[in-house]
DNA sequence: GGGTGCTACTAAACCGGTTTAGGTGGAGCG
DNA sequence: CGCTCCACCTAAACCGGTTTAGTAGCACCC
C-alpha cells in the first residue's frame, strides 16, 4: 500500500539500510556489484528516499524561500515572478530543491514571516526581493543566519550578495534614444522612491539628462500600478509646458499613460513619445507598440537560484554574465512631428 | 548558536520532551500550572518546533503543491496565478500548510513533476491548473494516492473534486449584453478546444447565440496569447461578412484584438464591439477601456486551498459559495453605429 | 492494607533517512 | 603461523519531533 522505504529496500536487497544509503548517494566503500544490485532493487521496488525523512537527517530543509510582500492587486499585473520563478524553479529542480511561496498582503508582515520561516527550519535560504531603501530584511536575515540573495538592482549589504540585472542601462538606453530624436523635455513617472528599483530608474533618467547637459525635466512619482501611471500622465500633460517623451518606470504605468495620451487625441508618437520598462507580452501588441527594456528575467532567476544554492553550501561564487537590458524600440517612440507652439 | 531543540526546552522545564510535545500541542494530561510553566520556558528560549522534524513524525509534508505547466512565455502574461496564489497562501498559512511551486516548461513533464513530488513525500496534496479535456492527471493521482483539488471549471472526475468559478456565466453575461445592443453577428476567439476552460467558454458562447435563435457565428480557436489573439481577429475581419462584436477568451487576446481592430481604422464600439475575460488590471486603462468578465480570483484560491486541506485531513467538504463571475461594462462594447452595408 | 482508579508525568519507540564507529574475512607479509 | 592492513559491510547513534505504553503517587473504599 504504501510507499517501501530504505528498510524494505535494504532487507529485499539483503544488506543494511547503511548500504542502501551509500549506494544511493554513490559514496566509496561499496562492492560495484553490490551497488549496482541495491540500486536494482531500488529500481525494481520502486523507491524514491523521501525528503522528509532526508530533510531532518541532513539538517537541511531542502528548500529555499520567496516572500511576496504585495498586496495582491499589485501582484496581479506583475509579470516579472512567473518568469523569475521559472527561472528559479529551473534550477532548484536540478538539485533537489523546491520553492516554497509565501504571499504576504503587506510589506509589514514581511519581517515575521522570513522569522518563521527560518525558525520553523522550512528553508535553507531566502530570496529578497522588492528592496525598500534602508531595508530592514538584510539585516534581519543576517541575524537569523539565513542566507539570501538580494534580487535586484545592488545595494550593495555588507551580508548578503545582490543578484540582479542592473537597471540604470536600460533606461539609459531609453532616454539616449530619445534624445537621439531630438526631445529635449523627457519627464519620468518614477516606481517609489522607497524602492530601490524606483530609485534607481530615475537615477538613471536623470544621470542620463545632466550628462545631456539639459535640465532635469518634470517627474512624478508613482506606485507602479495602471492608476497610478495614469495620473502621473496627466498631471504631466497638464503642465504649462507638457513634456514631448515620457519615460515610464514600467510598462504597466506606460500603456496606462498612452491610453490618457490617446484620450486626449494626442498622437503618440508625434507629439509625444513613450517607453515602458519590461517588454510586457502586450508592449508588442498595442497601437502604438510600446518601446520598452527586456531584460532576462528568467536567466536571472537561474542565476539567482545558482547563488542562492551556493550561499548554502558555503562553495564560492561562480561568475554568472547576466545579459544587458535591451531597449526595444517599437512605435510609441519617434521625433517630434508635431511640436507644441 | 543553533536554535532550541525540543530536548534544550524539557531540560530548562525540567519535564521530558514528551511534556513538552503535549503542551504545545495542547493535549490533555498536564496540569495547567506545568503546560503553562512549559510554554513560558519555550516562549522564553525563543522555541518553535522543527518542521522538518513534526513532518517526518506525523508522516505528512506540511505543504502543499501547485505545478504550472506552461512554457514561461505564456504564464508570464497570466494574471491568473498571482492572484489564485495570494488566496491560496492565506489560507495554508492559517493551518501552518506552505506551497510549493514547481514549474515545468511543458505539459509533457508534469506527470513526471506529479510522481516525483508524490514519491519524494514533498507533498501532501496538490492542486490542478490548466486542466486538459481527458487530461491524465487526475487518473494519476488518483493512482498516487495524492490528494488533488482541480482548480477550474468543474469536469467532474470520480475521484477529485474541483473547485472553481464556472466560466460560463460570465461568457453568457458578455454575449447577452451583445445582444442587447443589437450585435448578430457575434464572433469568438477561443482559448486551444484541448483545454476545459477553452472549451467550455467557447459553449457558453455557442449556446447563448443558439439561445437567441441566432445562428453560430465565427469562432478562431486561439491560444491565450496576444500573438494569436491577433491573428484570430485579423482572421476575422478579413471575412467577406465581419463580425460587429467579438468575444474573447481573455482579456490579453482582447487587448490585442483591439490593438489591430485601432490599427485598421475599425472604430471600437462603434464598428467593432469587444469583450474580453480576466478583468486584468489594465483592462479599466485602455481607449477604450475593455469591456470584460472579473472573477473572484482571491477567493477561488482561497476556497480551493480550504477544500484541499479537507481532502487531506479527510474532512467532510465544507459548502463554500464563490461569488459568480460579474460582468465589467466598460468603453468597448456598445450599439452598432457604422453598420457595414 | 491491599486493590481500584485516576492524574500527571516519563521512558522509549517511532518516523526514514545519514553517518560514524566498529567488526569480519581474506590477502599480504615477516 | 600469527600479525597487520585493507576492503566491505553492519550496527547503532542521530536528526527533532509525536505518540504509546507504562509508572509513580495519591485518594478512595471496602
Amino acid at each position: 500500500m504504501s510507499r517501501p522505504t530504505i528498510n524494505d529496500v535494504a532487507r529485499a536487497a539483503g544488506v543494511s539500510k547503511g548500504a542502501v544509503s551509500f549506494a544511493l548517494n554513490d559514496r566509496s566503500g561499496l562492492a560495484p556489484e553490490t551497488r549496482a544490485r541495491i540500486l536494482g532493487v531500488a529500481r525494481d521496488m520502486g523507491w524514491t528516499p523521501s525528503s522528509r525523512a532526508r530533510a531532518l537527517s541532513v539538517s537541511r530543509a531542502l528548500a529555499v524561500g520567496l516572500v511576496m510582500a504585495r498586496p495582491p492587486e499589485t501582484l496581479r499585473a506583475d509579470p516579472f515572478f512567473p518568469s523569475f520563478i521559472a527561472g528559479v524553479e529551473s534550477e532548484l529542480s536540478r538539485h533537489g530543491y523546491a520553492l516554497l511561496l509565501q504571499v504576504v498582503p503587506e510589506h509589514e508582515g514581511e519581517q515575521q514571516t522570513y522569522r518563521r520561516l527560518s525558525d520553523e527550519g522550512r528553508v535553507d535560504g531566502v530570496f529578497v526581493t522588492d528592496l525598500y531603501v534602508d531595508d530592514a530584511r538584510p539585516a534581519l536575515l543576517a541575524e537569523l543566519g539565513l542566507p539570501a540573495v538580494i534580487v535586484g538592482p545592488g545595494l550593495t549589504t555588507p551580508v548578503w550578495p545582490s543578484v540582479g540585472v542592473d537597471d540604470g542601462p536600460g533606461i539609459v538606453a531609453a532616454v539616449e534614444h530619445l534624445l537621439a530624436q531630438g526631445h529635449t523635455r523627457i519627464a519620468h513617472v518614477s516606481g517609489p522612491a522607497r524602492m530601490v528599483h524606483g530609485r534607481s530608474r530615475r537615477e538613471a533618467w536623470a544621470a542620463t539628462l545632466r550628462g545631456a547637459g539639459l535640465p532635469e525635466g518634470p517627474c512624478v512619482e508613482a506606485d507602479f500600478s495602471a492608476e497610478s501611471g495614469a495620473a502621473a500622465t496627466r498631471e504631466l500633460l497638464d503642465l504649462a509646458e507638457p513634456p514631448t517623451a515620457i519615460v515610464y518606470a514600467n510598462d504597466l504605468m506606460a500603456v496606462a499613460g498612452l491610453a490618457v495620451a490617446s484620450g486626449r487625441g494626442i498622437d503618440v508618437p508625434g507629439r509625444l513619445s513613450v517607453t515602458g520598462y519590461e517588454d510586457t507580452e502586450l508592449a508588442a501588441h498595442l497601437v502604438p507598440a510600446l518601446t520598452t527594456v527586456s531584460s532576462d528575467v528568467i536567466g536571472w532567476g537561474r542565476a539567482a537560484a545558482v547563488r542562492l544554492l551556493e550561499l548554502i553550501d558555503q562553495r564560492p561564487a561562480t561568475a554568472v554574465e547576466l545579459p544587458l537590458p535591451r531597449l526595444v524600440v517599437r512605435g510609441s517612440t519617434g521625433p517630434v512631428r508635431h511640436p507644441v507652439p
